[in-house]
DNA sequence: AATATCGCTTGCATTTTACAAGTGATATTG
DNA sequence: CAATATCACTTGTAAAATGCAAGCGATATT
């Protein structure tokens, strides 16, 4: 049952917790296709809860999830039209704590994406569509090689 | 310490919860100003977990808390400048679930917001600038009066 | 046939959340 | 001024979510 009608509280009752939007992320701009990827993709979430975020988000309707032809053990995970919608919500988060907190986003970088805020989502949404899994953003990290 | 130097990841450890960004929606566009008005917002928060959710949004310089001159009871929560730069955030979410999901938000008003999108950001940060805090958006229920 | 890889599941300890009740400080009322 | 009400919490306890390590079945490779 939801708590209310508030569109901002159902998004947070499919999106609120701390993994979520990561594995959003992962699929949007850092090219993460299959389990094994988003194991690597650097905050280290434990397979039992990205398991559980992965049925959650398909359930939503984020994302699916289809066995690669070529490698039976493989699954393939991709955003829907709905995950991708997200773009707006993840790329505000980063320019948000870009600008507010200590992190591993080169200011150049940061402030092309701050002006040019509709070329990026478009980007972003052109990589989804012809389905273009080269990363878009790298891992950002602040203070190791 | 930090999962890693990605700005999406730091907005998550101070935001990636059910209830942080509905405290932030309260005081930004519904008027809430003092615990017990975040407590009758609509979600039905545990008073425990708000008073941790305010102490730890304060300790990440998202709003400010003092107690009120006139009644020494009553304390007032304040968004500071990185808290209203949430708004975009705010928006976008509200604006993702109208689309995708069934809420309680009237389709005229979204597809105003969703036209009007600078200027509502535009008169979240006067609001917030003139300490104006008559509701700017009301409690959306869905199914009832 | 043996071994490796992939996408999980299971068990268990720790942490977070939810619900109900209570508390101390201040303010209001009779 | 004493009694009562209000406000902003705190406390206790049960339930749920998370984190960690290990294991497992299916497929693929050697």
């Amino acid at each position: 049952m939801r708590r209310s009608g508030c569109p901002v509280s159902i998004s947070l009752e499919m999106l609120g917790d701390r993994w979520s939007l990561l594995v959003i992320r992962d699929l949007m701009v850092r090219g993460c296709r299959t389990f094994k990827e988003f194991e690597g993709a650097g905050e280290g979430i434990a397979t039992n809860i990205l398991a559980d975020r992965l049925r959650k988000l398909e359930a939503a309707g984020i994302l699916t999830a289809e066995a690669e032809e070529t490698d039976g053990r493989r699954v393939n995970y991709r955003l829907t039209k709905k995950g991708i919608d997200l773009a707006p919500v993840l790329l505000d988060l980063l320019l948000w704590a870009a600008r507010h907190e200590d992190t591993g986003a080169p200011c150049a970088l940061v402030s092309k994406m701050e002006k040019n805020r509709e070329a990026v989502l478009a980007e972003v949404r052109r990589r989804w569509r012809d389905r273009d899994s080269t990363p878009f953003l790298p891992k950002f990290q602040s203070g190791q090689a």
